[in-house]
DNA sequence: GAGGGTGTTGCAAGGTTTTGCGATAATGTT
DNA sequence: AACATTATCGCAAAACCTTGCAACACCCTC
């Protein structure tokens, strides 16, 4: 909320070097440019110029990935539902480019007069830190304090003060896996996102739970850690199959799932017959695999309707909610029977 | 692209009203306020000297929609290459909600200070504009008199001089049927988008060429129109199959031919033993299909960094080109041949 | 070690936007 | 009807941002 003046000051430099550094003009050395950056970074800057940011009928979407397609549907659920109540969205990709982590995206969309913004997945869900990057735990808590107005969907953290429409993710993994003991299976395997990430932590508690219950086995053999991808599902499918070989597995995603699928067709697997498939998401294309693919159902477009519904409940400065206390709304998923689970042979 | 001083003269107060208005301070006649605003609406408000609005960094990307998984593919690929020239991205989904068109989020952009925008697949590209909406030639040529910086991809016109990126869309539709001749197919239908879709014609074009070429039918009768969706696959292929029942199918996108390979799924017709299928993309997902879909490929990465670069290009000040004539670059589609094409039984 | 080149930075001029203040018109009050 | 009050709007000064230019430092070459 700084004039140009102030930063130069901060930064010790003159008002034409931080014109420079935010005009991406050439003739400032590195190590000035880096400098004026991090006083930026602590206190934003505001041009006086957009006076026109209180009320610009604009908010920021910020999805992790766009490969993924449960993103794309979430972005356009939440455009639609935003659009309905008079607001236009900027969406944004906050792992598109390296250097451009979501911190920055969040401070450009500020500068760019957006109202609010929808944070899907956030970053907050990674619960370590990669190495290296500095773990900022106040990050979220500094926008906060700052009044930004924000929610998260799928993100939920007990240890901020954030609005929040989540799935059940634990639950989503107990449904999955309850629905393959059912169907008589034993040798249950989870192919899993990244052991940072909080959903799939969950979502493996939930699997353990079922598991136990029908004393089956639960331990870390029966997990495979992969990233997020296609590509990553068949990876973890061919660590499984090479060590615990299970009869069904539980992915954390849809698109996990048709990597698994892939893996199994190369391999000469048919499924469901020889190995049973439940993913995650019910993402629009899932019903168009073939076999098309049992998964737990994200009601995405409730969820995107109660979120907006949310933030702008908030940004409407007449019926603002004066509590900005724990607003919490849990989802339960659904589970869609489609092609990929059947009985063990 | 148009300072303070401008609006205020087109509407006949001072700039200081003009001002005020954008700041939404007090002290200024609501019909005073309305007439200035609706001259905003005619020409976006674009600050000049002021601070980082000149160079923010920031371009715009529209696409149509996101069910469709090329435009995320797109949008990721073109966001990427932008993150590494500097520059980030805020994408926009054109048909997300009823109310806003493609016209109005270029407007809420502008306003938001980005320097460039790429269009994917542009309102332009619907030949004959939906009943009802008044056709607008003049909307594109307005922004490019305006010096606004803009590159289609995939929205090539010869009506407009504005610089594009795009696919040999007739060259697809060849090279797409060729293979299906070249397998021994004899009636070859075509599952298209809408008839006022330029690309969807030109596909055409190419598709009865190749026929034409071998003698075989290329009538009205063989081409089916639905939606760009996978329902609207689906739909077209069972028009087809019960008026010429083709053996094998092209397709405007792999979005359709999704549908289209559901479609026989479900009515027990192999694929591609009983129907060849070749789509259109070669979006993601389409490895992951099975059958695999046979596909021509679009160059995704290559064509999005063309058209950042030249997008970019046209934004330095320092190594602008000095003629904004006619850049097109055409790229080859690549035909990737997996499952879904085989021989007629 | 001197000279020229290159890169970096602040100064000051120039252009743009904001805002205090006064003029004018509209409305209300006695 | 005359006066007081308020709302509206333009002028001009102040504040702000950009940019050409010059000063300074550093480096390489001869």
């Amino acid at each position: 909320m700084s004039g140009l003046s102030e930063i130069a000051r901060a930064a010790g430099v003159s008002i034409s070097t931080v014109s420079r550094v935010l005009n991406r003009r050439a003739g400032v050395n590195e190590e000035t440019r880096q400098r004026v950056l991090s006083v930026l970074a602590e206190m934003p800057y505001t041009p006086r110029g957009l006076g026109a940011l209180q009320r610009t009928g604009v908010i920021g979407l910020l999805v992790p990935e766009l490969s993924n397609p449960v993103f794309p549907a979430f972005a356009e659920a939440l455009e639609t539902r935003a659009a309905r109540l008079g607001y236009s969205s900027l969406l944004c990709n906050t792992r598109s480019g390296a250097p451009m982590g979501e911190e920055e995206y969040v401070r450009m969309l500020l500068a760019r007069g957006v109202e609010g913004m929808v944070f899907v997945s956030p970053e907050i869900t990674n619960v370590e830190v990669p190495l290296g990057q500095a773990p900022r735990p106040s990050y979220y808590a500094k926008l906060l304090a700052d009044g930004v107005h924000m929610v998260f969907l799928n993100g939920a953290t007990p240890a901020l003060d954030v609005p929040d429409v989540t799935v059940d993710e634990q639950l989503a993994g107990y449904m999955a896996t309850r629905h393959l003991i059912e169907l008589g299976h034993q040798r249950i395997g989870f192919v899993s996102g990244p052991a940072r990430s909080l959903p799939s932590r969950l979502k493996r508690a939930g699997w353990a739970a079922a598991l136990e219950e029908n004393h089956l086995p639960a331990g870390g053999e029966y997990v495979a850690h992969a990233p997020f991808s296609a590509e990553g599902g068949g990876q973890a499918l061919a660590h499984l199959l090479d060590t615990v070989n299970p009869t069904a597995v539980i992915c954390s995603s849809d698109h996990m799932a048709l990597g698994v699928m892939r893996e199994a067709h190369q391999r000469g697997i048919s499924v469901p017959d020889e190995l049973s498939v439940v993913g995650f998401d019910d993402i629009p294309l899932a019903a168009y695999s073939s076999p098309a693919l049992t998964t737990l159902a994200q009601p995405i477009e409730e969820m995107a309707a109660a979120a907006i519904d949310e933030l702008v409940l908030r940004l409407d400065p007449d019926r603002r909610r004066q509590s900005t206390d724990n607003y919490t709304r849990v989802f339960r998923p659904r589970l869609v029977v489609r092609e990929s689970s059947a009985p063990p042979k």
